[in-house]
DNA sequence: CTGAAAGCGCTTACAG
DNA sequence: CTGAAAGCGCTTACAG
């Protein structure tokens, strides 16, 4: 049914090398302007797709790195990586093609379906998937499990560094009540984890009281648990990103406490929504745009057969606004 | 290089259809227990991967549908869309990939590279491409320019009717002087475009004056612009979206004018954070996941031979809350 | 129950 | 400058 280069090569009255000649410009070649309008001309009539596994089978290889993604929400981040890729890529010809993948669905089925150049992994990957993929000469770069070179996706001792970094900004501002203030997404809790982690011991490196835990849902205003806190003398609060720290903003002035004379809050990711808050929160901002540059390097070292590049080391960042 | 079925069939000593048997657990088939675990072992130990080109060939499809995102930031809706895709297709055997389409690189060179099943659309094809792609026997869904069932990606017709809707709230507060503030992201131009345009038609229709517009950087208060409209007798802004709001809002703090005694403001999507700004943001609610589960019934009938479903009637709304 | 063989559609040395 | 032919790795009728 499919429309095939012989289909092409028939109708324009010439073989299958020419047609592939002149569909591919391939180089080297010298095809008469008459053959080439020919060929063109019957593969625009008869609608021709060529087919995409053939070529690969036949090539060896394909024109396809693959991304995964991972479970859980990603924000802005990602999104800057996943631009940065699909415009590196697309000057050697490469495409990007993202996959979010569900725990559901083993990801060595992927592979059935499509054989990447490379693998970009956001995401953990099984060790034998790893190794499989390694074997079969696919290229896996920045997954989270590749620890034998210190590259990786979800970077436990990163995310405890988050977690301290609100601690100590918030220690520092003279604050020694603190609690933390949690999400309720099932996705996040790896990550609320390794972050609540952080603080704790901080708070206990500090001297600091352990701090109680809340679960703030982002859509409403958080008057409850914020009033609960003002009885319980707590003075300042960590949220787990910025979207929590809004709705914690929002219930302390429901509830008529005074930030941060009454409540400290604190916020993570430095969303463009945190500078226009009232008082502008105070939050942490990844250096985001140096990852997505550094993973897109790693892909062009892998696709050069280099090493690929150590990490990059610059630190998140308090930045300092009107809510501690 | 890589190891083949061969290579596998050779290190368990049984024929390559007995490996391809084993490792498809081909249904009909009686395939011996120890035979079965020689393939097993030898294909695990030679870190045997499959050629997805060579199978999709074989089988004259692949289990592939590539979803095709527009080269503007895309939100929370796209997100739910996607999860939904992915987890009704994952039930055939089929794997999402998606693919951040930039104006740069034409798209028939993406064809080149997979042959997806089905292709779904969330951006504008070139009416040729479409027809390529149709005859290639691919499917295409929901793509903006197929205007033969009325489905649409970028529904003109709507984006309008969203301005419309600003002004339609506006006017019926009573605030005559109107004002627009729109976006820089040059990516979003179109969108910008559309629904000014719808603006200005309503308040024709309402015999309102025409309104002014301004760019409103969403990273900072929008204070000088707010200044000017207060200065020009301006009552209310509709805004390109919520955050743009988030800034007018922002803005208008800082400059020390009641909202919405002295200037009302409307958003556009009511992200969670539209819930808790002081006052609470008024905004427009769309018909997100109504639009998901379209979009992901439109694939399934595509993928069953059935005609696609008709597009869904159910309008955007206004979110009325204490900023108009 | 297992194996030998054909063929999917393409690209590319090779021959003319 | 153009064509006939091989072969990429798989699956699946078909034969034994």
């Amino acid at each position: 049914m499919p429309v095939t280069s012989a289909d092409v090569a028939r109708a324009a009255g010439v073989s299958r090398t020419t047609v592939s000649y002149v569909l591919n410009d391939t180089p080297g070649t010298n095809i008469s302007e008459g053959t080439r309008e020919q060929v063109l001309a019957a593969a625009a009539r008869l609608g021709y797709a060529p087919s995409a596994a053939a070529r690969a089978l036949r090539r060896g290889q394909s024109d396809l790195v693959v991304c995964v993604l991972p479970d859980w929400p990603t924000g802005p981040v990602v999104d800057t990586v996943l631009d940065l890729l699909t415009d590196n890529l697309a000057e050697r010809g490469l495409f990007l093609l993202v996959h979010h993948h569900r725990s559901s669905r083993p990801l060595r089925e992927l592979w059935k379906a499509v054989t990447p150049r490379v693998v970009v992994g956001l995401t953990h990957f099984p060790a034998d998937d790893l190794r499989a993929l390694r074997q079969a000469g696919i290229e896996v770069v920045g997954a989270g499990d590749v620890d034998d070179d210190g590259h990786a996706g979800i970077d436990e001792g990163n995310q405890r560094a988050l977690g301290a970094l609100q601690v100590e900004h918030l220690g520092s501002r003279g604050h020694r009540r603190l609690a933390v203030a949690t999400t309720q997404d099932g996705r996040l809790q790896e990550f609320a984890g390794l972050r609540a982690d952080g603080i704790r011991q901080a708070c206990a490196r500090l001297e600091l009281p352990a701090p109680p835990t809340a679960v703030v849902d982002p859509a409403r205003p958080a008057a409850a648990v914020v009033r609960r806190w003002a009885a319980e003398g707590i003075e300042a609060v960590a949220c787990y990103n910025d979207e929590i720290a809004l709705a914690v903003l929002a219930g302390a002035r429901e509830a008529g406490l005074d930030v941060p004379g009454d409540l400290a809050v604190m916020g993570l990711d430095d969303v463009p929504a945190a500078a226009l808050t009232s008082p502008p929160l105070t939050t942490i901002t990844q250096p985001s745009a140096a990852q997505a540059h550094h993973l897109a390097a790693c892909v062009e070292a892998v696709l050069d057969g280099e090493p690929q590049p150590p990490w990059p080391t610059e630190p998140s960042r308090v930045v300092v606004r009107a809510t501690t």
